[in-house]
DNA sequence: GTTCTTGCAAAAGCTTTGCAGGAAG
DNA sequence: CTTCCTGCAAAGCTTTTGCAAGAAC
């Protein structure tokens, strides 16, 4: 993720009418910069490096407003916190034994998504929620899991 | 869902090895009675209607060990409380909107599992989180939703 | 100047944990 | 009688909210 994505995320706010503020500012150079699978806290910490006035709960609501406003997308996963990155076309899957985060694009889904509209009247929104599974590391310490 | 479930599900513990308490024995019948999509806390006070002193962290403790060993499918939501269901064979899908639950045969996703696991090396358990998105009534909404 | 945002503090919601007493086998 | 499970109380963690002060336009 390159600071050009900032930039551009940066134009759409204005474009739109929205305010820029300190908070939004970094809270989008902050996704641009720390490569992608970012939890709220975290990105709150890395922005009060700068600006350590910038409090979480503020973080909590610019990214609800990005999200919102489509320029970025939350990842909630079943184990702890959600992530947040830039909105790009790419889902996620996390491991659920060590929580490595790998990303599948987008277009894995096309079939899927189609069928879940033709025949179950059902618009799926994958980049909404972290699929869990297991990495290939992990994948065999499933089947002796059952303990 | 019905009664057999329960006696099967309680028939594995016992082949298993496992204790029979109460609070395992109550949980699995409610969870083969109260039609499928319960949460621990829901699933709790229908417990203490004939059990007043089981404990909601019984109900979760429960609920964990239920899963580990197989017979129990926890389902993560982004929004509000896991829900639970007797082990089975469907994923389930919610609507972000409603919250309307639901069902899609696990079949239907044969094709993915296949791909992530051939492409991405990732061995995905779809039944461990809801997939979300919006029910046919309001799929609509969700193109005028960026305000 | 008006409207939208923020900082702070507090609370909410779901889930987990430590520990000592108690039940299952 | 030994091991595993439970009740209770308390805390954990993530996220949300009310409100008054402050910033953006």
């Amino acid at each position: 993720v390159s600071k050009a994505e900032a930039v551009r995320a940066i134009a759409y706010l204005r474009a739109d009418g929205r305010r820029l503020t300190t908070a939004r500012r970094m809270v989008i150079e902050g996704l641009a910069q720390t490569d992608e699978h970012v939890t709220a806290d975290i990105l709150a910490r890395w922005i009060q490096h700068v600006h350590p006035e910038i409090h979480l709960s503020t973080v909590y609501r610019t990214l609800d407003s990005l999200c919102a406003w489509g320029l970025v997308t939350q990842v909630h996963q079943p184990h702890g916190a959600a992530f947040f990155h830039l909105a790009g076309a790419h889902e996620h899957v996390v491991c659920d034994t060590c929580g490595h985060i790998g990303d599948v694009p987008a277009s894995e889904f096309d079939d899927l998504v189609k069928r879940l509209r033709d025949h179950y009247d059902f618009d799926l929104d994958i980049r909404h929620t972290a699929l869990i599974g297991r990495c290939g590391r992990h994948a065999a310490e499933e089947a002796r899991r059952r303990v």
